[in-house]
DNA sequence: TAAAATGTTGGGTA
DNA sequence: ATACCCAACATTTT
């Protein structure tokens, strides 16, 4: 799925595109798309929704709506677009929302993981998410003091969404790399120092994923260009950019991990 | 063919 | 309670 740079760029796309819209009808074509509310509920409280903002939080669009939100989750493989009313539906599209002024927002989702929430308060969704890593709550004193409550492979961790949330595969993989530190290494040995290039890892990889539109990698091609200038990630036996050495790679808690062996030590 | 792919969640185990 | 592993979700690609 795309990470919160990838997430944040569509909503950004979006956005200009989708203010001051009104919803007209929504075509669901996969009903499990939807997590809430139930389809018919759906289909009624959406319809005469006005647009007024989209946003992020984590790696959810928000879409805030007169009276409600749309929260959409894309997953792995999920898209969003605007297209013309009359544009025939396409393959794995999941759910359309005709929109006035005949454009549409469409909901393309291959393998069907993504999901849709139709929601009065946002806050019940996000409750359980941990820190945006680009907001003013993230610190490099709070990262420090939450590694130390855990006893966690920092990889997992950094994963977690409970934890902290946005990061994915590829920005988890890249922040580790330009902090020098091991994926296996034990959130409770960083020390401060260490924290503190981490905190500022995170955060840069994360500005650069924006900067260039977030990446684009397999069939999904969403215009980003950060794929061009991976560190680690899907680098496997090519030479690390600052040493030279082979990127590895290995498997830690199901998801596949690349790292130089050489700057980033265990 | 089997494995793996930008993700999340729930169940089982220690 | 905490941490970790696995399966499931569903499809496509290598």
């Amino acid at each position: 799925m795309p990470e919160l740079p990838e997430v944040e760029t569509i909503a950004r796309k979006l956005k200009p595109e989708l203010i001051g819209r009104t919803i007209l009808s929504a075509d669901l074509r996969w009903s499990r798309t939807l997590a809430a509310p139930s389809p018919k509920k759906f289909r009624e409280q959406i319809k005469g929704q006005k647009i007024l903002d989209v946003g992020r939080r984590a790696k959810y669009l928000t879409i805030r709506l007169s009276s409600f939100h749309l929260l959409i989750h894309l997953r792995m493989s999920g898209d969003l677009h605007i297209k013309d009313s009359t544009d025939q539906p396409e393959k794995h599209d999941r759910l359309i929302i005709k929109l006035s002024g005949n454009h549409s927002l469409t909901f393309n989702d291959t393998r069907k993981f993504g999901r849709v929430w139709l929601v009065a308060d946002p806050t019940e969704i996000f409750k359980t998410l941990g820190p945006e890593p680009l907001s003013k709550e993230f610190t490099s004193h709070w990262l420090h003091s939450a590694l130390h409550k855990k006893h966690r492979r920092l990889k997992p961790l950094l994963l977690d969404q409970t934890f902290l949330s946005g990061l994915g595969n590829i920005y988890t993989d890249e922040a580790l790399n330009i902090a020098k530190l091991h994926p296996l290494r034990e959130s409770d040995s960083i020390t401060v120092k260490q924290t503190e290039v981490l905190h500022e890892a995170i955060r840069t990889v994360l500005k650069e994923g924006i900067r260039r539109n977030g990446a684009s990698i397999d069939w999904v091609y969403r215009g980003g260009e950060f794929q061009n200038y991976f560190r680690v990630y899907d680098r496997e036996g090519e030479p690390c950019r600052n040493c030279g050495t082979k990127i590895k790679r290995i498997t830690v808690g199901q998801r596949g991990t690349h790292y130089c062996p050489r700057c980033q030590r265990l």
